[in-house]
DNA sequence: ACTCGGTGTTACCTTAAGTAACACCGTACG
DNA sequence: CGTACGGTGTTACTTAAGGTAACACCGAGT
């Protein structure tokens, strides 16, 4: 009966715990990456010390929450990466996937790659920016240098390059994406060619315009 | 006099101005971007409210230092695009500049980069992520897109493929140089020759390791 | 009946943004 | 010479948010 009291606490803990992470998911998904403390537990039907015996600190309860959101993202590139298709393909069909992710729900993408402001903003405390700022564009980046890394035969320094690569790679389709979410330039698959194709050096072979060594 | 003691108020206020921004610049050089406004003060010799009667709040003061360190990085960045030289050159060059400017300050550069902190005091009020996120980024985008276009000849869609890869290469540019400043896996000169190397389409280029369609 | 772990609350502290009201000081002007 | 005025500065306050301490309730096992 221990094991099974245990277990009981521990799954309504768990579900608190879910519960509470959905209440606080509404919330940045209408008030963005400020909600405060009180709006989520006043979402959830609570109040603030219960946040924080779950979760530590906002730093812990948005950690918490960004993984979730990270975690689904990553599965979903994964298996865009894992697709049986040749590499330009999966290429566009990656960066499809995650254009389309940040498309349908900007404010989940905003927390996701701005969470300082919910947190240095006011007390010093929580969060080092240089330390938690975005991780999910780092793991992006280790995910994509592993993938890179294992497929690519790239000469004695195909470990160093991966990783260059891999972090480069999802920079250029963050910075590019953020700017066309803002701006919607062009569609989406405008946009996905577009990368791909400076990804398949389409910059280097470009001609000149006019005399001069050109860019 | 008139004329001679307005310029002389205004010249004053400005030297001021300009003296308020170099102490907050010492400050922000110190404690990153989360400097508070009375240490920002402190730093200075005076109080809070002068800050806010010469910036309106802390987004501006804010907003004022970055556009100094922004104008500066941008003009290196202007002057190592036009140097005499070969496009790879030229890019590697543009690349080693950024680089060496985000090593020589982290702390400056952390502040360009996620300002976030400065706007979001109370009230859902300040900053629209999308809008203010990274002014250096969107700036550095931007200009790069123009040159691109100025000097490439990509067909009937040059000036959206210029856009897109300017932001898409300072995208990858960033978030490559914010790993490398955080693990320094390679030397300056490695990073920035495998940048230019994944530029100039080596990936595309580059043999599978195994069987199967490969990356 | 009693303790104990878990869940909840109220009421508080601290820090930092932003502001109102007042004080000082040099200068033009009657 | 006194006085009103613009500019610089201050103290002292309000408001909002993160975070915490202390207490209250409740169900289950001895």
């Amino acid at each position: 009966m221990n094991t099974t009291q245990r277990t009981d606490q521990q799954t309504s803990a768990e579900r608190r715990r879910r519960e509470l992470l959905e209440a606080a998911d509404r919330v940045v998904l209408r008030d963005g990456p400020q909600a405060s403390m009180n709006a989520i537990a006043a979402e959830a039907g609570i109040t603030k010390p219960i946040l924080y015996r779950h979760f530590g600190d906002k730093g812990g309860l948005y950690a918490a929450l960004a993984k979730r959101h990270t975690d689904a993202l990553l599965d979903s590139l994964r298996a865009a990466l894992d697709a049986p298709a040749d590499r330009r393909e999966r290429v566009e069909s990656t960066l499809d996937t995650y254009l389309a992710a940040i498309e349908a729900r900007p404010q989940v993408y905003r927390f996701l790659m701005h969470p300082a402001e919910g947190s240095a903003a006011q007390g010093d405390q929580g969060f080092d920016v240089g330390k938690h700022s975005a991780p999910l564009l780092r793991r992006m980046g280790e995910e994509l240098a592993q993938v890179i890394e294992e497929r690519l035969d790239l000469g004695p320094d195909t470990r160093r390059l991966a990783r260059v690569w891999g972090h480069g790679i999802v920079g250029m389709m963050h910075a590019a994406g953020d700017w066309w979410l803002g701006e919607r330039p062009c569609s989406r698959q405008e946009l996905v060619r577009s990368l791909a194709d400076l990804l398949w050096g389409r910059l280097a072979a470009a001609g000149d315009r006019m005399g001069g060594p050109g860019f």
